[in-house]
DNA sequence: ATCAACTATTTTGTATGCAAACTATATTAA
DNA sequence: TTAATATAGTTTGCATACAAAATAGTTGAT
């Protein structure tokens, strides 16, 4: 068979693969705060920045809009969020942090730690530079992406 | 705010968003086959090995067995595979290609290059590295999934 | 031999991920 | 200004993920 097509030649496999494994990593670690990952990467984009736009939300998260939507409404019934309207434009949400929410960022500080001291087979410098390298990916695919659309 | 809750610093973030990317990159070049990245995953798996048990398939690609029944069902609706009983152990399934799924892999053989070449932005020397990488971090997610979930 | 423990697979229930259609609002061109 | 277009979000429909419970068949210890 061609070696192209062999699973362990598939960068895409292996980012299938440890994503699911990191989301799988981070459910224990999370029950405490009674959230998913999805929803856990939500509220690091509002610790970062509270009061913005579902839009804004959704470009720091890269989360998908129609899954936003449900996300959102997932984290403020537990009450770590709240929406408004936009005064301007009245299209627009925006979504801010409730005092449970901030509060849940303490909660929350030591969360990568504990899970690089389990995973701690990577030093440092080979994190750095798998970040690195996994950035130019990103942006290699997401050129990709347009292109392979736009040949359809 | 603390730095290692910020989302640049996140390695799973990273994982998360280009595992996504890739499956959205994918999508016009196996619409050809009209599967699915998981369904083309099954069938990367079943290419290098045909006629194999359920359990080997989740083995090989790492797929959720419960996701992995209805992914062989649609499969099977598409003529791609067969499924049958095992003979010895009855409660074993043994799933095979077609023929239709045996010349699926001719005309899939292109499209790894086909995503290769549009993304194209990453040496074959660093490729290779962030694969050696993304297998070291993977060795230690799994075994920090192992005591995470013991811990709790 | 027999029952408890184990294994392979499916089912169930919840939570995304995503394209596409839809709604409400805003903006632009004629 | 009015119609055409564009934008922010939501809804819809389909396809996974995945934990946990349920099924069916197997094995091991007594």
């Amino acid at each position: 068979m061609t070696e192209a097509l062999k699973l362990k030649n598939q960068l895409c496999h292996r980012f299938y693969t440890v994503s699911n494994a990191f989301t799988r990593a981070y459910r224990p670690l999370l029950k405490k705060l009674d959230i998913t990952y999805p929803q856990y990467v939500v509220m690091m984009g509002l610790w970062e920045e509270s009061d913005i736009t579902i839009q804004s939300l959704v470009n720091a998260t890269k989360i998908d809009p129609g899954a936003m939507t449900l996300i959102l409404k997932k984290l403020e019934a537990k009450g770590y969020v709240e929406v408004k309207k936009g005064e301007e434009d009245k299209r627009t949400r925006f979504v801010h942090l409730t005092e449970k929410g901030k509060q849940a960022e303490v909660d929350a500080a030591d969360i990568p730690q504990q899970l690089i001291c389990k995973v701690d087979n990577l030093e440092w410098e080979e994190a750095k530079k798998m970040i690195a390298l996994i950035d130019k990916l990103s942006d290699g695919l997401e050129s990709a992406i347009c292109a392979l659309e736009e040949d359809n």
